[in-house]
RNA sequence: GGGCGCUUAGCUCAGCUUGGUUAGAGCACCUGCCUUACAAGCAGGGGGUCGCUGGUUCGAGUCCAGCAGCGCCCA
């Protein structure tokens, strides 16, 4: 069992191998039985699917090692632990990148058509869609393969149309004319959501519009009303100032629009307006719309391409002149001059041609949020479209409720504010895309004019017979699939027992960003087709950032590769790193320039459990250990204090992971492993492992050290599953005692199981402190690290020299103390007084500086008094003493009468130093 | 313009929900050690007026208000 283990972790060595072994061992798999025949408690998980054309970067790793922390934690506590992965198809995203290839060879996916393309598609999809997934395995990830699925698969492709054609059905799903986010180089439609606003330096024209002849007297009546907006060019004729920061619109102007009942601009309302450049005559409106204090309480109105002018026109029965192709080009409906002009070179020649008439009024800057397309960065573009709409309040509804009453945490709380700001205002969903690359929308129109919305594909029309239907060309945007993941994963629109198993499932593990896109449109679907959440907990991690703080990304070139990262350190080391310093609401920065230090925490970590193992193995030896229950006589007080730390260890582990505080669970493992395992457990045990060592309190060391090894394992094997499974599977156990065959099923220990003595703690907290007393002072004077040294030891608590005693061999191990005496000393040395009041000395003839002594002592004496007088101030504060709670009071009293015994019996040290 | 968050050691961050230990960790730094598990290690050490100003309280890093700087979301 316990062959010769290298004395460094090699993780290369072990990873792919213990992997392989989960894997075969079908620990990963959870079928429908298990909690419908079994039983067993469900925890579910559905992986937020990664796109089928990426690879893995940071942010993956992280996301993904903080479900499979939750994941193989629940599998530990006996649930069905079922984690669902697969991948999305990323409509514009995959297309693209196909494209591009395309265009390496010459060709548009014009040049293919619609099939041959998407057919292309579909090759790359074969070839490299499964990488990103083989990845994850890299990092550990415990998933159910066998349930791996694809947003364009089969079964998911029905549900999508099943979610379609019910909520046209429904009336949730329309056909309409509207301003929609266009991409003018994806050439498709977007969301709200996918048009990400950007802050941009941008300028702010104010232009003369000259009004039409015989609106004079309406022009001096608004003038004398007092509209700065107004007034006369050089030959006479009166003009309004009208602002906008895109100028090239102003060819596509219908209108101008005041408030209604602005006094100003009373008079103008109904008056005509000659468009400069366009040669049209444009009437001036009223309607609410217009903000009367906003510049100059008037606005030019442009319906094609804004949203507002849109509706305005539509309240005030304004024409709608679109001035745009669908790539951004001035069309046909605008002078020779400015056809087919890119919209910034319009721009310019707009500028230009209104500068030469005179007609320009000035210029400032202006900030302003400018719309980009969150897949290729291009500045979208308002635009009048016919496009696919869901209706979104009602289906907002319960989702909102289910926040609003605690049926779905989040995680930070505060993204809780976000979800319900963002469900309030909930705006209408543009779910058509005009691309080849995803799920077709199923609605076929006829020549009669019949419009087709059907579960099943039609082969004629319903009215009239024809069988020449046309299907809609364009395919749903991609979050329309996503959105049903949470169940169409389990076969849904069919009643599986997959689905009655793991739905609803349990925690939804994501980043902020697409909250709205994603996360907050499950819960709808949820709702609306299975009439409940999809999980109750929300769990949104922070960002994996750069050493400067900016997020990793390609463009930038400061990713960081997880799979270089597991070659170079192991996948241990990247999932400790990373859940060390997932602390909740915050990102995650990395150095990418030095990734050895970036990682060293992990590293070291998981090699220093690797250590601790090998070691523990090796004393452990091959004979049978006994159970706790047969050593109980023997144990020694390091023994009962690990256990005491075990029982602790373990009630904040499960703690923490309950409450997603992982990085607090990291930490809290990493000190009770090196900081108490090793620094003491392993280093006071030593002596009692060896073949020389009393029997009884060898058996005794030996099961405590299986116990506490087996404890450390099972806590630790969430966070890094490789090397404590490693290990775990050559730890000797008691005979007779039930046993796994794999770490990654052990039961999650209870604090319950090991027993807690305070007892043990406080004296080994005694001990500890002599030791590291001694060993400072053995350090101020620079005694060797191999030299024994004798320590007196006076006062301290009854039974504090006796149990220091019974520690001699672990004193002698610990900080080479060779002589433990009771008793005055006598003869010069070092001195110092433990917190318990125990008085310590060290003769230190012929090496010690007495003038140095002194002054060390007086330091520490006047580091004391002062946290002394702090605590007398306190307790002279009669408020204090009468309104702090008596146990507050009491623990003062108690810290004072420590520390001046403390102070006290060091003063007298001093003095006699001194006299 | 509206909303949210952050500011604690050289760096990255815990701690604040529920006010009361001598404010912690990792990394980095300094000193001494190749001590038979581990130099990816061991032992010891330096380093913080908890952004600023007020307030509440017997007591504030923690609660409240204002200010400053930084960041995010929405329009």
């Amino acid at each position: 069992m316990s062959q010769e283990l290298a004395p460094r972790l090699d993780p290369r060595a072990i990873e792919p191998a213990r992997y392989r072994a989960w894997h075969e061992g079908g620990h990963f798999h959870v079928p429908a039985s298990a909690v419908l025949d079994e039983g067993r408690e469900p925890y579910v998980i559905v992986i937020p699917p990664p796109n089928v054309t990426a690879a893995l970067h940071m942010g993956h790793g992280l996301n993904n090692t903080v479900q499979d922390v939750l994941i193989r934690w629940r599998r530990m506590q006996g649930r069905a632990a079922l984690w669902v992965p697969g991948t999305d198809h990323a409509g514009i995203a995959t297309q693209n990148v196909v494209e591009r290839q395309l265009a390496e060879e010459g060709l548009h996916r014009d040049d293919l058509g619609r099939e041959r393309f998407v057919e292309r598609v579909w090759d790359f999809v074969d070839e490299t869609g499964q990488t990103i997934l083989d990845q994850l395995k890299a990092i550990g990830c415990s998933c159910d393969w066998e349930r791996t699925r694809f947003t364009l698969d089969d079964d998911l492709q029905r549900a999508v149309r099943e979610v379609f054609v019910s909520l046209y059905e429904k009336g949730r799903i329309y056909r309409g004319e509207y301003i929609i986010n266009w991409c003018p180089r994806c050439l498709t439609a977007l969301s709200n959501e996918e048009a990400e606003g950007t802050e941009t330096q941008g300028s702010l024209w104010h232009l003369r519009y000259p009004l039409a002849e015989g609106f004079e007297d309406a022009a001096q009546a608004a003038a004398d009303a007092g509209a700065e907006a107004i007034g006369q060019l050089d030959d006479g004729r009166w003009y309004l100032t009208v602002s906008t920061t895109r100028p090239e619109t102003m060819l596509g102007d219908t209108g101008v629009a005041v408030y209604p009942g602005d006094e100003r601009y009373e008079a103008l309302v109904g008056a005509m307006v000659e468009l400069p450049l366009a040669g049209r005559t444009i009437p001036v409106v009223a309607d609410r719309y217009v903000d009367p204090d906003f510049g100059s309480g008037m606005v030019k109105v442009t319906p094609a391409h804004d949203k507002n002018d849109f509706e305005i026109a539509g309240r005030t029965d304004l024409d709608i002149i679109d001035v745009m192709t669908d790539d951004a080009h001035m069309a046909d409906t605008v002078p020779e001059p400015y056809r087919g002009l890119d919209r910034l070179d319009a721009r310019k020649a707009v500028l230009k041609a209104l500068e030469e008439e005179g007609l320009m009024a000035g210029r400032e800057d202006y900030t302003r949020s400018v719309p980009h397309c969150y897949r290729c960065d291009t500045v979208v573009e308002p635009r009048l479209s016919e496009q696919w709409f869901v209706s979104m309040k009602p289906l907002a509804e319960p989702a909102l409720e289910a926040s609003r009453d605690g049926t779905i945490t989040f995680t930070p709380p505060h993204w809780q504010k976000v979800y319900e700001h963002w469900m309030e205002n909930i705006q209408d969903w543009c779910i058509s895309r005009q691309l080849w690359w995803g799920h077709r929308i199923p609605v076929w129109y006829c020549d009669c004019g019949e419009e087709i919305v059907a579960r099943e594909d039609p082969t004629a029309c319903p009215e009239c017979g024809s069988t020449e239907l046309r299907q809609d060309p364009d395919v749903l945007d991609t979050w329309f699939s996503s959105q049903l993941w949470p169940f169409s994963v389990f076969g849904w629109p069919k009643e599986t027992d997959d689905l009655e198993a793991f739905y609803p499932g349990h925690t939804m593990v994501t980043a902020p960003e697409i909250l709205f896109f994603w996360v907050a449109r499950m819960i709808m679907m949820g709702y609306e087709f299975q009439g409940e959440a999809p999980f109750t907990e929300v769990y949104l991690h922070g960002t994996v950032r750069d050493i400067k703080g900016r997020k990793m990304s390609k463009s930038l070139g400061n990713g960081i590769d997880p799979l270089k990262v597991v070659d170079e350190f192991g996948a241990d080391a990247m999932r400790y790193t990373i859940i060390s310093q997932c602390a909740i609401g915050t990102d995650i920065s990395l150095d990418h320039e030095n990734v050895e230090s970036a990682f060293a925490v992990g590293r070291n970590f998981a090699n220093k459990i690797w250590n601790a193992g090998r070691f523990a193995l090796m004393s452990l030896g091959e004979e049978p250990v006994m159970t706790l229950d047969d050593v109980a006589g023997d144990l020694a007080l390091e023994d009962r204090w690990i256990l005491s730390r075990v029982a602790r260890a373990t009630a904040q582990a499960s703690d923490g992971l309950e409450r997603f505080r992982l990085h607090e669970v990291a930490e809290g493992l990493y000190h009770h492993f090196w900081g108490e395992i090793c620094d003491w457990y392993l280093e006071l045990v030593k002596s009692r492992l060896g073949g020389d060592a009393e029997p009884a309190s060898r058996e005794a060391a030996r099961a405590t050290l299986v116990v506490v090894l087996d404890a450390a394992l099972r806590l630790l094997h969430p966070i890094m599953p490789f090397v404590t499974s490693e290990l775990w599977a050559r730890l000797p156990w008691p005979e007779g005692e039930e046993r796994v065959d794999d770490l990654i099923v052990a039961e999650w220990p209870d604090p319950d199981d090991y027993p807690a003595s305070a007892d043990a703690e406080r004296r080994m907290g005694e001990v500890q402190s002599l030791v590291v007393g001694v060993r400072k002072l053995r350090k101020e004077y620079g005694v060797g690290e191999g030299a024994r040294v004798a320590v007196y030891v006076t006062g301290g608590p009854d039974g504090f020299s006796g149990s220091l005693r019974a520690q001699a061999g672990a004193l002698e191990q610990l900080a080479r103390i060779g002589e433990l005496a009771d008793g005055p000393p006598s003869g010069v040395g070092a001195n110092a007084v433990l917190e318990n009041g125990a008085e310590v000395f060290v003769p230190l003839e012929g090496v010690i500086d007495v003038d140095r002594e002194r002054e060390r002592m007086r330091s520490e004496v006047e580091r004391l008094e002062g946290l002394v007088a702090g605590v007398q101030k306190r307790l002279a504060n009669e408020q204090f003493v009468e309104n702090a709670p008596d146990e507050i009071v009491q623990k003062e009293r108690d810290k004072a009468a420590q520390l001046e015994e403390q102070v006290g019996k060091l003063r007298s040290k001093l003095q006699g130093l001194e006299g």
